[in-house]
DNA sequence: AACCGAGTCAACCGCTTCCAC
DNA sequence: AGTGGAAGCGGTTGACTCGGT
């Protein structure tokens, strides 16, 4: 007898979401956090599946969230922490905060695999050693032992990799300089969807609603009322201190963005019961780039190597 | 204008892992 | 230690868009 489905399969809603659930869901979350994301739809009154709530919320509605336009910096690490980690877009995705590993995962299926075909055939590998070569598929013939062993030899040659993903952009030292919502969006100039590559959830609704909102006369359009988002939005950032990297306003955004994600930085590595990835369990990029530059940084070399080891391969046991 | 194929990405499915009991 | 339920994850799908003909 196989294992009930996670939700009931009849009147269950499938598809694309609708602004109004959107709204829906992140108005709950704003107020309860997602707790039990099984409890989820039907308190927020969806008629989704809890793992859908939970997937919209991650990918999509969670604050802090950068959509699109993959800079040549993200588009390295994500290309040499593949070669590290492999598959394992939650990991990878860990290490870029602001991207969802949906997100990661297209882009590396639909973009960056052709590319490195394409290097590979034009025969400039650029130093970038392929998945294939040695990563999970080859693993999982191997024990645990031989897998951590060939991690532990490969792992120089990924440092190699890492410090050359991250020093493209310096002397931007961190990663969180490369991304950080400076006063100009320097890096793409085609910045497409919005004038700042930032995204927060906010700004991903209000996107999502500039059509379904437009009409603040017509209020039996709206099934929460026309201000009511605002309000919940508006008193999520008083009140709630886990919550709250909305800006206030559907159209002014970009002014506030920096505030948006950096407040999202917190709430990502803080908390986990508002449903976003946990990054616990990875290494601080600074650590990772003390441990990339600094060679003679034993102890955050030891750090590193515990940490890395021990947890971004404890999944895999 | 209509059709078609390729590309993209949001969302689903099913398996694995985690965790409380 | 074993078990069951929930959460997390990665692979895959299918709807949509866009450029070429």
């Amino acid at each position: 007898m196989g294992r009930p489905p996670c939700c009931d399969k009849i009147g269950t809603k499938k598809g694309p979401w609708t602004p109004e659930e959107d709204i829906m869901l992140v108005s709950y979350i704003q107020e309860h956090g997602s707790g039990n994301w099984r409890s989820v739809p039907a308190n927020a009154g969806l008629m989704r599946c809890s793992k859908s709530c939970r997937l919209r919320w991650i990918n999509y509605l969670r604050p802090g969230i950068k959509r699109g336009n993959f800079t040549e910096h993200e588009e390295k690490m994500i290309i040499h922490l593949q070669a590290l980690l492999g598959n394992r877009w939650a990991a990878i995705a860990s290490y870029l905060p602001q991207r969802t590993d949906n997100d990661i995962k297209n882009y590396w299926n639909t973009h960056l695999k052709k590319k490195l075909k394409q290097n590979d055939q034009s025969g400039s590998d650029e130093g970038v050693h392929h998945p294939e070569g040695h990563s999970c598929s080859s693993s999982s013939s191997h024990s645990k032992g031989q897998w951590e062993r060939r991690l532990q030899t490969d792992i120089k040659m990924a440092k190699q990799a890492l410090c050359e993903a991250l020093s493209l952009h310096k002397p931007a030292t961190h990663v969180e300089s490369d991304t950080k919502p400076s006063s100009s969006s320097h890096h793409h100039p085609n910045a497409s969807s919005s004038s700042s590559p930032y995204a927060s959830s906010y700004e991903n609704i209000s996107r999502l609603l500039e059509n379904w909102m437009k009409p603040p006369n017509s209020t039996e359009t709206n099934p929460l009322g026309y201000h009511s988002f605002s309000n919940v939005i508006n008193n999520t950032r008083g009140s709630s201190s886990s919550e709250g990297a909305y800006s206030t306003t559907t159209t002014t955004t970009t002014c506030t963005q920096d505030y948006a994600f950096d407040e999202s930085f917190l709430i990502l590595n803080s908390s986990k019961h508002n449903g976003s990835p946990p990054l616990e369990t990875h290494v601080p990029l600074t650590l990772l780039e003390n441990w990339l530059f600094d060679d003679g940084a034993v102890q955050c070399d030891e750090d590193l190597m515990n940490i890395s080891l021990e947890k971004s391969t404890a999944g895999l046991f």
